[in-house]
RNA sequence: GCGCCUGUAGCUCAGCUGGAUAGAGCAACGGACUUCUAAUCCGUAGGUCGCAGGUUCGAGUCCUGCCAGGCGCGCCA
């Protein structure tokens, strides 16, 4: 409708500047929006008055000259009219909407498509968290938002390939294997000094305990410094697989899990350090080597190697960003909790002096999570081990809702999640909401099966019984898909489709409550509204699915 | 001190990259189930868009300066 109508006005223009009524062929973009009043019409446009300058002549008047020349083929235009400074109101023919659907019914899963990313090559890295202790709210969110953004990406025409790295090597490693032996040595009855250092969680007591009923007791005897890196690989290993499960019950996968050490075992790290070196733009000071990282951008240059001789955890993330690009991603996409955001501006350094446009690697900044039960907040303490897992909260309240609420708001904003309400099975709690409209929809289409309706051939069904006000709200609101998953994907940003959502379940609430869908007697109207909500199913279906959620067909 | 993010109804948040009279949900109050699922709907009430300037036909949105909160400023990750 949008497009259509673009064209229209754009033709009219053109027109209205053949007669030498508007003096520049320049054009303005035609802008055209949904006013919120009612009164204002279905569709505006403020484009006149973006005019007013390069045609010098007053808003209004160039409005008048285009409504003259606008040629209205297919009869979509009830009425125009120019109203406050300049804008066009258009009042759309009820009946003009109908095509919106027989779209939707066509195209089925693939309503909402688009070409935005052209098959552009982009990656997206999300949860990448180390593998020293479970998955928490946290990271829960960043899955949420990395797995969502992937899905509208890859909608929107993008070659989307999604990657979790694996921080499996440098000095928490360490502390795992430490932790890990340590608490073995313990399990043997060993009285030891457990550092504030390692890890205190629960957890490294039960890997301690599956290591030593695999390997028996031997590790545990031997010297740390022997013993250390076994355990950590023991340990890290099942803590892997642990996140492994926990992401796939949260609906979340990956096309490739990456290892950090791989990068250092292949020797790249080590030569793209030489290289750097070779060009200058690594330095040694104070018996480290830094990276001119201020030379691009950064506050100050960063050691990628320190005077111990370790390697920093820029090295290896210099080398993998590298090597991300060398992949032949156009695009890279990392998903970062807040707290790692001065981390941006050396990373977008490295990633411009190994030659690449800065602006080809980008960062989603996912804001914390506060986790609630009952309003109150759940008190948890990473160094000491005690937090909710994200296994955990999916067990409680379900994938479903996980994964919705993470995404009702912008990841650039802090998120409340409160345990009790993610459960409520009422309106306060959204997910529901949207999920009823399936199944409400799955419900009618029972019925209709059981009392012998015959719906029959949907497409040949006349629609002109569509003309109420509740009807034109919900077409209105199943045409405006399209746009908000483009506009997801431009600027991905998940939690506009799960606005969208809630905007299209509150018209069809509406609906139902309204208009009865079955009508015994009305055949005709019985079909027409029938193709209705099955459209609307369709969308609830559709946007789900980018989310991530489910959509049942009963409750 | 410097940098990033946030500030919109009592609470939690949207606001389509500058449009018309700023919108939802929750909480409050009043209504609607012999009906295709009431996990729903309808109505009422609720605002100095943190504050002050500026840019222009027009600012919640852009610029500057303050104020408040969060986070970050390691040879940690």
């Amino acid at each position: 409708m949008k497009t259509l109508l673009k064209e229209m006005i754009l033709d009219a223009a053109s027109a209205a500047h053949k007669e030498g009524i508007l003096p520049s062929p320049d054009f303005s973009e035609v802008v055209l929006e949904e006013p919120k009043a009612d009164s204002h019409g279905d569709l505006s446009t403020n484009m006149a008055m973006q005019m007013a300058k390069t045609q010098r002549m007053a808003p209004r008047k160039i409005a008048d000259a285009l409504i003259d020349h606008l040629d209205d083929k297919k009869g979509i235009i009830m009425r125009t009219e120019i109203a406050g400074p300049g804008f066009i109101n258009f009042f759309i023919r009820p009946a003009a909407w109908h095509p919106v659907l027989a779209v939707i019914h066509e195209k089925d899963h693939q309503y909402g498509r688009c070409d935005l990313g052209k098959g552009a090559r982009i990656q997206i890295e999300f949860v990448s968290s180390n593998p020293t202790g479970p998955l928490h709210v946290g990271h829960g969110r960043g899955g949420a938002v990395g797995d969502s953004t992937a899905n509208i990406l890859s909608f929107c025409g993008f070659d989307v390939q999604k990657e979790y790295y694996i921080n499996d090597s440098g000095r928490q490693i360490q502390t795992l294997g430490r932790s890990v032996y340590l608490r073995g040595k313990e399990l043997l009855g060993e009285t030891v000094d457990f550092p504030d250092t390692c890890y205190q969680g629960e957890y490294i007591r039960d890997l301690a305990g599956e290591l030593l009923e695999k390997d028996g007791p031997e590790i545990f005897s031997e010297a740390e410094a022997q013993a250390i890196m076994p355990c950590a690989r023991f340990a890290a290993d099942k803590i892997i697989d642990g996140m492994r499960a926990d992401l796939v019950d949260f609906g979340v996968t990956f096309d490739r899990w990456f290892s950090e050490q791989g990068l250092y075992d292949s020797g790249k790290v080590a030569e793209d350090i030489r290289h750097f070196e070779e060009k200058g733009l690594i330095y040694e000071k104070d018996g480290a080597l830094w990276f001119r990282t201020s030379d691009y951008g950064d506050e100050k240059d960063r050691v990628v190697v320190r005077r111990n001789g370790q390697t920093t955890y820029f090295a290896s993330d210099i080398t993998y960003h590298k090597d991300k690009f060398e992949r032949g991603f156009n695009k890279v996409i990392d998903v970062w909790g807040a707290d790692h955001h001065g981390y941006i501006p050396r990373m977008k350094a490295a990633v411009q002096a190994s030659g690449y446009d800065r602006d080809r690697f980008g960062v989603l900044l996912v804001q914390l999570v506060n986790l609630l039960r009952a309003g109150r907040p759940v008190a948890m303490s990473t160094r000491a081990g005690e937090f909710v897992t994200l296994a955990d909260v999916v067990k409680e309240v379900g994938r479903d809702a996980a994964r919705f609420i993470f995404l009702t708001r912008h990841y650039d904003s802090a998120l409340d999640f409160d345990l009790d309400l993610a459960k409520r099975k009422t309106n306060d709690n959204p997910v529901y909401y949207v999920q009823y409209v399936h199944a409400r929809i799955a419900s009618i289409h029972r019925k209709a099966a059981t009392d012998g309706l015959d719906v029959g051939d949907f497409v040949q069904s006349d629609l002109s019984a569509l003309e109420t006000p509740e009807d034109v709200v919900l077409i209105k609101a199943l045409a405006r898909y399209p746009e908000a998953v483009k506009t997801a994907g431009t600027f991905m940003e998940p939690h506009r489709i799960t606005y969208y959502l809630m905007t299209l379940a509150a018209a069809f609430h509406t609906y139902y409550n309204r208009h009865r869908v079955l009508c015994e007697d009305n055949l005709k109207l019985t079909r027409a509204r029938l193709y209705l909500i099955t459209a609307v199913q369709t969308v609830i279906r559709n946007g789900l699915a980018l989310l991530g959620v489910s959509a049942p067909d009963s409750m």
